[in-house]
DNA sequence: CGCGCTATCCGACAAAAGTCGTCGTCATGC
DNA sequence: GCATGACGACGACTTTTGTCGGATAGCGCG
């Protein structure tokens, strides 16, 4: 597990980050030198949902999950976050107590960045707070789909529709973590019932499935199911 | 119908929404005369689904629902709006095209503010900036606890909480248009899955199902199946 | 007052989703 | 190389959800 990185690449890293785009040198410093530095084992808690964090994460290295876990342990996986996704601006610009609880995939580590120094640059920089609310849109707009995935579409359906959003060259790459129990978190579903879909969808010839990677092999049908 | 109604109970109105909170008379005077009136019939489409309307929409009388239809003609309903609320801050704020539908429920009349009016706003007032976070910070969590209910619960489930959260009194009342059809759509389900779950309530005792209310006979009891 | 419309109601059926038990297999660590 | 534990596969079954046809009742409108 790597250690903590120096400080410059985390600054190049936030300049990469849509949300900081468009401010300069002096004022990343800034940023950076407020933050502080966290790593997490592979399965450990980020984020308790109800927990009130007043820190912006920058994920450096490592995958997490954002999850909604219901009474009887059924998961709802609302996002995964990759290297270079910042989470919790729920907390930071809104003050509000995160509404899901976020879990390492891996092994991570994250940057943690004072709200303070946030709130200061909402103030000071207009532009700044309309990239914050890009963000916020940009967020919702996933979520208005996740719930019409959901309420409108058959489990092969939203199967498909993952499928097609996550492959790259007709290839979905499936880590280490991403196992079949995490595919149906993320579909809204149980395992068994992801497993039929994939099964369905296989048995029509409309993907292959390896160990590590599922092909798409007629991707028109696979429109046409997700439709 | 009423007619447009004169500017100063606009003004008024605007003062009492929680995004123009602060602002003072010249700045809420400004915003008021760029803004222009609109009046729909019942079942009229207010914002189309993938329309870009540079508005912000201020609903002064009547009812709408904002809706995702399914090609097979079923719809979602993301939410209810009643007068005082605004919508379609992600068309004004993010530059977006609305990711869902608006569709009136009974005689509406709406003013609506032009964009550029507030996005002046944004760039001069931090402090409005962060009352628009604030908003969509709101309607993120309400995305995610419906993208729960829907996940995660049986729609009796979710009657259940809709019924505690809609409730004063323990009663909900259920205006003309709030038909068994909506009370579906809202659930996430067909009418007839949603008067089971009805009817199912009732004969454990734990509503009463009026004309035009529903009465909440036994609240423990449903906070249980809520949960 | 009667007409027709629409919402509601109901029972039976079909399909989708979820559950359970078992067994094979693969990667990992010892 | 072997034991172990987690993941994946599969079939049978239950529950929930969705569909269909048709009966009934309230309401607005002429």
């Amino acid at each position: 597990m790597p250690g903590r990185p120096p400080f410059d690449p985390f600054i190049q890293g936030l300049r990469s980050v849509a949300l900081f785009q468009g401010l300069d040198e002096a004022t990343l410093r800034e940023l950076a030198r407020s933050a502080r530095w966290h790593e997490y084992d592979a399965g450990e808690v980020v984020i308790l949902e109800g927990e009130a964090q007043p820190c912006l994460y920058y994920l450096h290295y490592g995958w997490l999950k954002v999850v909604k876990i219901s009474a009887a342990g059924r998961e709802q996986t609302l996002r995964f976050l990759e290297p270079g996704d910042t989470f919790n601006e729920l907390g930071v610009f809104a003050g509000r107590t995160n509404p899901a609880t976020a879990i390492a995939l891996e092994a991570a580590g994250a940057w943690l960045i004072q709200r303070e120094a946030l709130l200061r640059l909402i103030q000071r920089r207009p532009d700044f707070a309309q990239h914050v609310i890009a963000k916020m849109a940009e967020r919702m707009l996933h979520l208005v789909s996740l719930v019409t995935d959901l309420s409108l579409r058959p489990v092969t359906g939203r199967l498909a529709r993952l499928l097609l959003e996550g492959a790259s060259e007709n290839v979905l790459y499936r880590p280490h973590w991403y196992t079949q129990s995490e595919l149906a978190a993320r579909l809204g579903t149980v395992p068994d019932v992801a497993q039929r879909a994939l099964r369905n969808l296989e048995g029509e010839g409309v993907i292959a499935v390896e160990r590590n990677q599922i092909h798409i092999l007629n991707r028109p049908a696979l429109i046409e199911i997700a439709a």
